[in-house]
RNA sequence: GCACAGGUGGCCGAGCGGUUAAUGGCAGCAGACUGUAAAUCUGCCGCUCCUUGCGAGCUACGGAGGUUCGAAUCCUCCCCUGUGCACCA
């Protein structure tokens, strides 16, 4: 009586990918009963709009997300828009300053831009968690946090490491997984997606809804995909991510600079190939039928043109080959526009590199600046910098600037 | 509130009156190598200026003062973190 794939199909495509499901039989169980019935499932993942700038790694979750969809699941996106009204101190960092209304309404719009690339927004229900936890007045909050004790808080991992490090945790980050837990009642989630490092929170939820007399959701944990150094998890403030707005041509050169042990992990986790199918790839790789380099650029190539079209990873593509294969020098490289007062240098027709490297941005100071001309690792128009000081043709002049792997067209005029 | 231990560069962590922009590790950047990488080796790794020099200046060791020719290092006050104590009063 209702268009719901049969249950192992949909269990097929869900469970891949997935890290940990709690619990399997439960999710097969709460399927079985959706296509009876005909209701779709309650699928909620929470985001943290203090930060709305998305790498690849938050698409693991998305792409998870999507799946759900596909299968004709109601897909929550909530935005904790609470949590930050008040300000999260996690880490041993100063307490975040709380943002404003403005700001998180801002962030949430930036979010959902870059999410609904992947999301059908149509068929996404987008929620504020102030809609309810605003209204908890203090009785409220006390009613909901007698349902756990602090030994039960203490379990978690971060806390527990904390408290054994003798390192700072403030009563109101004991709250968070209360709040996050909160929300899945409110919403009646029938599942819940997060990252394995959410298990205790997801795990909140669980233990919340059975108090109010609901079913507890299902947690589905999507792996941590690590960044590009292979070791640590992918995150903006370790810059070791590749970013949704990136463009074409970093996001593929970002891609070719991962190791060919992680490229496997990339395989499965951000495309759309079945697990066997990356096991044949890594196995002709192994065997010597495939070039893994050969492979990694199919890797960056589709990534790519998930973002950026075919057209747009092709050209990528090319560019990265001329480059860092021949050595030459990529084309439609990115104009800069530099004024020549804010590089002349002492003779006419001379200019400061230092000064140019930082206006183009490829150096972050010009004492950097500085040392990567002594270094040797700047180049213009593929000639080695001799100096600071740099003669140029008649106005307005035009050279490709090359630091390490970046190079840009400076126009000077 | 009291006692004790701490607060050092992106992170961890030395230094405890003077060649100190501050040992070391991690991260980062560049060069070599290579299939882009990874690994390895080498160099760099606060900022500004120019006459690019083993140049000059500025800023930095929780905050504010002070002692001293000279302080991250000593003193005073304050802020922050952790641990312990807090019953008879």
């Amino acid at each position: 009586m209702s268009d719901f794939l049969p249950v192992d199909e949909q269990m097929d495509l869900l469970q891949k990918g997935a890290a940990e499901i709690i619990r399997v039989s439960d999710l097969r169980e709460r399927l079985e009963e959706s296509r009876k019935t005909g209701r779709p499932l309650r699928v909620k993942a929470g985001f943290d709009p203090t930060a709305p700038d998305l790498h690849l790694g938050h698409t693991v979750l998305m792409r998870k997300l999507r799946h759900f969809q596909q299968l004709g699941h109601t897909v929550i996106f909530l935005v904790g828009d609470f949590t930050s009204l008040i300000g999260d101190p996690t880490g041993r960092n100063v307490t975040r300053k709380p943002l404003t209304r403005e700001q998180i309404n801002a962030n949430a719009e930036t979010y959902k831009e870059q999410v609904f690339r992947i999301l059908d927004e149509k068929a996404t229900e987008v929620r504020y968690n102030s809609e309810w936890l605003g209204k908890l007045d203090y009785e409220g909050t006390i009613r909901l946090t007698a349902h756990f004790t602090v030994s039960q808080m203490l379990e978690r991992d971060e806390f527990h490491k904390r408290f054994q490090a003798e390192q700072p945790i403030s009563l109101h980050e004991l709250l968070y997984p209360v709040m996050q837990g909160y929300d899945s009642v409110a919403l009646n989630c029938d599942v819940e997606l997060g990252g394995t490092d959410q298990r205790f929170n997801l795990g909140c939820g669980r233990e919340l809804q059975r108090h109010y007399g609901q079913k507890p959701q299902i947690i589905l944990m999507t792996p941590i995909l690590e960044g590009l150094d292979g070791v640590q998890k992918m995150s903006k403030s370790l810059s070791n991510a590749i970013g949704f707005n990136e463009p074409a041509g970093e996001m593929y050169g970002k891609l070719m600079s991962i190791s060919d042990e992680l490229m496997w992990k990339y395989w499965a986790l951000l495309t759309d190939l079945k697990q066997s199918e990356v096991s044949e790839l890594e196995q002709a790789v192994l065997g010597g039928m495939q070039h893994p380099m050969g492979v990694k650029k199919r890797l960056a190539r589709t990534i790519t043109a998930g973002f950026h079209g075919e057209m747009a990873a092709a050209g990528a593509e090319e560019n990265w080959a001329r480059m860092f294969q021949a050595g030459e020098t990529a084309e439609n490289l990115e104009e800069v526009s530099v004024a020549y007062a804010n590089v002349a240098g002492p003779e006419p027709n001379t200019i400061r590199l230092p000064k140019l490297l930082v206006l183009i941005g490829l150096a972050a100071s010009g004492a950097e600046a500085n040392r990567k001309i002594a270094e040797k690792a700047v180049k213009l128009d593929g000639e080695t910098a001799a100096g600071v000081v740099v003669a140029i043709g008649p106005l307005p002049a035009r050279m490709v600037v090359r630091l390490g792997k970046r190079a840009k067209v400076a126009v000077i005029s």
